[in-house]
DNA sequence: CTAATTGCAAATTATTTGCAGCCCC
DNA sequence: GGGGCTGCAAATAATTTGCAATTAG
């Protein structure tokens, strides 16, 4: 079990680098680290906006952008708009291809799959990720097929 | 060596299936397969228009839509857009931090990653993808830096 | 204090849709 | 010749930006 609070708190460094602790960018952090799968933008704006009320969608796109930037988050391309995931640790994703969810999985071991592909395209490979697709526990015991919806 | 010819031309399913072989869904299914790199939409039209000008964009996302719904093509969410790769074969993906590139690389291995997914989360794994990132060997070749630009 | 940050509204960008006419089969 | 397809233009959806007011440090 992974919680936040083995996380080191990344938002001190912020501060180091001039960035300040607003109520709106705690909050936004806050809400992806709760968050069980991967919020989109708007879903976190729905979520922040039970708290503070005054917050703009603006607001939530600036700060997911500048804190993914900055290494507290990662952001993630999908269909349907971006994603954004509060776990920077090491780790693949799972799409469930009929409710949609991601979920995260272990890392898959590293066997030398980038040398091997360095070794063969002449390419620098910094970074590497695996995606998964299939059908979740929950849609599984519901039966729901992945074709049919 | 994968070439086209090795893979069926799926165009007379397609046919059966009751799809019309217009001159736009040739053209723009031709362009996608003889791209380098994974074009998006946006590019697709424009080399589409070179040969047929007056294709509209709509036409170009509907036939895009429906030819990777039908199998002929790939559709990958990117950031910036969605991206369309005509390689329906199993293969990965690197894409250059510099440049923005989307390569081709031959499919890694499979050494039971799914069946350790399966089996740790209970999910049913139907399919799997792994992207590479780092700098391509002609961004390598300028000296171009992939945090600088 | 004062520069970063915010809310709001308007601007961009990406993608989809409605519909009258066109053209494959 | 009839229904799928197309072009065009207008509609949505997703994301970004300008700017005056606000606020953390």
């Amino acid at each position: 079990m992974i919680t936040n609070k083995m996380i080191p708190d990344n938002l001190d460094a912020l501060r180091a680098r001039g960035r300040r602790l607003t109520r709106p960018r705690r909050l936004i952090l806050d809400v992806v680290r709760a968050a069980d799968t991967h919020p989109t933008a708007a879903v976190v704006y729905r979520r922040v906006r039970r708290r503070l009320p005054r917050v703009s969608l603006a607001t939530v796109y600036r700060n997911l952008r500048m804190l993914a930037a900055e290494g507290c988050l990662a952001e993630r391309a999908h269909a349907g708009g971006l994603r954004f995931d509060g776990n920077t640790g090491p780790h693949d994703h799972f799409t469930c291809l009929v409710c949609g969810r991601i979920y995260d999985v272990p890392a898959r071991a590293e066997r030398g799959g980038r040398r091997r592909i360095a070794a063969r395209t002449g390419f620098e490979v910094l970074d590497h990720r695996t995606e998964y697709y299939g059908r979740c526990g929950a849609c599984r015991r519901r039966g729901r097929s992945s074709v049919t919806g």
